[in-house]
DNA sequence: TTGTAGGCGTTATCAA
DNA sequence: TTGATAACGCCTACAA
């Protein structure tokens, strides 16, 4: 009973097999007695049609591709939840791909599903300053691409982003008003255009208050603890700023551990602000004050762009950028 | 351009089918140069071979599926993680799927991937006190399977654990030996095995050290924030205990804001210990003490132990159960 | 409303 | 080392 089948089914039943196939596809074409009996009858022998077989007839895979740099993150795993409700409530699969921010994996994994794997793609990018036509061929076979949080600018699809600059604004902006007068902004790679976008609202920040800009003060870490602790502490002790402005999660919880080994008191000799999508930052010691992008609805917004041109198959659909909001939280890091 | 395939690639080269199949799996019946001259030609075109095609050929999908309750999750993000690692070793693609608890969707889930979709599914499991009849039909088509964390005992299959009773009787013995007396356990559902496995070691501690088990003190908390506040603070104002040992880890934070807005001092007034994979737990108002599973490893095992029987396909594999260890952090909010 | 038949793109078998 | 051919399981004209 291993390799139960359309054709067995048709046997069986003394059906052919074009029924058995209208039974499963709500065909209009059907009795209603004979579909029942059927549905019945390979329900019973545990059969369903090969998905396989399908796609390749129809050249339609009912699965898209989701391809993040992380996902244990708070950010990318609210994405992703966000994108499963929508492809779910549409019948289809997520194949999911984590590039660890290395751009050969992204390259390497598009490219292996440029042969009709999935109908269509959303994904985070992990490599900027790149040639990016691998890409370019995805449109040549009519895989939509959307891109969400990181993109590429050089690349014509739908893009889901946040309005990073004026947070980033408002968040340095925050930051002065509460008497700040030495600010530091981290970032994981600055010449990365998302990492570009919040420094520049920093800077427009620090502009507007007359606070001149310290290129020594844009402090550039990496992806390893380690090494993110030894660049911290080193600021902490050489420059001791008494403002922070973390664009990326990840360098504030860096942060705090620092400040813990060196008895630096936040928020009264520090003040601490930071991108982030933890939802326990109220917990935090002390409570942290966040930037925080709607990450759940970016992928509901996301996966919504991408059946919209699904749906609208080869008809122009607006390619934008669609910018959501995040949301400022004033806690006590910040002296909130 | 854009219906390249095998036939057309041959069409062009002057070169049968087959010899352009084998240039791309690897085969050694074939010329070096030809082969070269295949691939070269190929990549120009920006051919790849069908995978739905292939895979109708082959039945194999060169695909798993992995299910979990939730994605935005530190334990299942982390375990996602180790799971990618190995597949992507592999060559493997993951699907993946969250059931948000509920049982239904696992169903259904399970019996769409009951066609061939995928070579093996990697789950964590939604509904202890059902029909599993939908994972035996898995079992018929040889798509095997491999719990963790949460598994079902009736279900003959590889399963990978953690040491829940030893953890819990230790972190309760702990709570006990720091002088609490009244300690309330948290659990979000307690009918189901890993919430009793927890609450045996919970129990077993109390009878060691001679507590009497106090029923009342065990709280069936919910899947809802607000519910589970309002539950919480009523225990706190009601019951007073002096212990919490969280069984799982949304209960503690939900403990944190009930203490805050009660003015509940942790550790002094109440110690707390909680099952948590949360990477930043030092950094808490209180730091949360923590009995931390070893997700990634998890992950990492479940799928090894999945590669494991799909290699040696069919040949009895070990179907048993991997217990691996988790680990007892103790920090401030039990007064360590 | 149902059946027949051809083909989706690939690969394994067999023959050359 | 290469080529011809027959499946894999399904779906859709088209015919009945």
């Amino acid at each position: 009973m291993d390799n139960i089948n359309i054709k067995i089914l048709a046997k069986e039943l003394n059906i052919s097999t074009s029924t058995i196939s209208r039974a499963f596809n709500g065909s209009p074409d059907i009795n209603k007695d004979t579909k029942e009996k059927i549905l019945a009858f390979a329900r019973e022998h545990n059969f369903l049609p090969n998905h396989y077989a399908s796609n390749l007839r129809d050249k339609k895979s009912r699965t898209l591709a989701v391809i993040v740099p992380e996902i244990a993150n708070d950010f990318f795993s609210q994405a992703i939840n966000g994108i499963e409700e929508v492809a779910r409530k549409k019948g289809f699969y997520i194949l999911l791909y984590r590039t660890d921010d290395v751009f050969e994996k992204e390259v390497s994994f598009v490219n292996y599903l440029n042969n009709g794997k999935v109908d269509g793609i959303i994904m985070s990018v992990s490599g900027e300053a790149n040639d990016h036509n691998y890409l370019r061929k995805l449109e040549q076979k009519n895989v939509p691409v959307v891109f969400f949080d990181r993109v590429y600018e050089d690349i014509e699809a739908a893009k889901v982003t946040t309005n990073d600059y004026d947070s980033s604004f408002a968040a340095t902006e925050h930051l002065l008003e509460t008497g700040c007068k030495k600010i530091a902004y981290l970032v994981i790679n600055k010449s990365i255009s998302i990492g570009k976008v919040r420094m520049q609202g920093y800077v427009d920040a620090l502009q507007k208050h007359n606070v001149p800009f310290d290129d020594s003060l844009v402090i550039d870490c990496s992806n390893d603890e380690k090494i993110n602790y030894t660049i911290l502490k080193k600021v902490l002790e050489e420059k001791k700023p008494d403002g922070i402005f973390s664009s990326v999660e990840r360098l504030a919880f860096a942060t705090y551990y620092v400040c813990y080994d060196m008895n630096i008191d936040i928020p009264r000799d520090l003040k601490i602000i930071s991108f982030s999508s933890l939802g326990i930052a109220p917990l935090l010691c002390p409570a942290l004050s966040t930037i925080t992008q709607p990450a759940y609805e970016m992928g509901i917004k996301a996966a919504t762009l991408l059946f919209d041109e699904l749906e609208k198959k080869g008809v122009g659909v607006q390619k934008k950028e669609h910018v959501l909001k995040s949301k400022l939280f004033i806690r006590k890091s910040s002296g909130g």
